[in-house]
DNA sequence: CATAACAGGATAGATTTTATCCGATAGAGA
DNA sequence: TCTCTATCGGATAAAATCTATCCTGTTATG
């Protein structure tokens, strides 16, 4: 029921950038500041770059800077793009993995469940975290 | 982000007891009844056991029976029996767990965020459930 | 073209999850 | 009391996932 210590990882990464979203900030700088391993924040990064959340520059000079602006980035996003989308069980996202399904009467409270805590993860924007 | 199949495992099991709360059932009959592999069963029934979730019969004619009526059992009462306390992050939890928590902006979404998940999860009792 | 910094694949160690097995224990009935 | 049955609980193991590192390749700057 918990987020792995990646998408923390991730999210406290992605909180470091927002602080400053005109600069080109290097893995190295954020490794140190959030005290994550560099070789797996890089990882990361290439994640949320894939994702979009973040954009990447190369060669001498580069690093990572955020793609949109910290308002439009939730705290959903993020999560999607390093562990998938949120649900407390594979069945509400996908019901074929549950051969219960369609007769079970629990399914519909992780589909509900599953909505509810979206919901309030897209709410979330990185513009509310700025010190 | 997910419950374990443990836990889902055991909401299932529950969900066959309380069809049936005045009964002695035995693990076998459940094992078969609901496809969850019988020895993981009779551990996943201890846990529920230990938390007074079920009571146990022991020797002949022997098995398991809710120890309350499924209106007072709740989804969230058998995933702390099973993984404990839920939450999206340990510093929800315990906030030494986080060096940053005192100056994460981030830590109060995961606390407020555990507060409404436990919420929905506490109202939803098994007497819902039965057919 | 030398250097700095990210990209991405491979890999490995640690931890957690998902079981299984077996001797011990307790209760029901003969 | 004896025996059979079913749970108890500890030990163990296989599999999956998470966490992290390394190395080679690619790109951009000056």
């Amino acid at each position: 029921m918990q987020i792995t210590r990646e998408t923390d990882y991730a999210i406290r990464c992605v909180y470091y950038l927002a602080g400053k979203p005109d600069e080109v900030t290097m893995v190295d700088e954020i490794s140190k500041e959030m005290c994550i391993p560099k070789s797996f924040l890089a990882k990361i990064l290439q994640k949320l770059s894939r994702a979009k959340i973040v954009r990447s520059y190369r060669g001498v000079k580069g690093g990572f800077r955020l793609a949109k602006r910290p308002e439009n980035i939730s705290i959903d996003d993020v999560i999607k793009a390093t562990e998938g989308p949120v649900a407390m069980n594979i069945c509400a996202i996908d019901k074929k993995q549950c051969g219960f399904s369609d007769r079970c009467k629990i399914h519909p409270v992780w589909v509900s469940l599953r909505k509810d805590v979206e919901g309030i993860l897209k709410n979330k924007k990185f513009s509310q975290f700025i010190a």
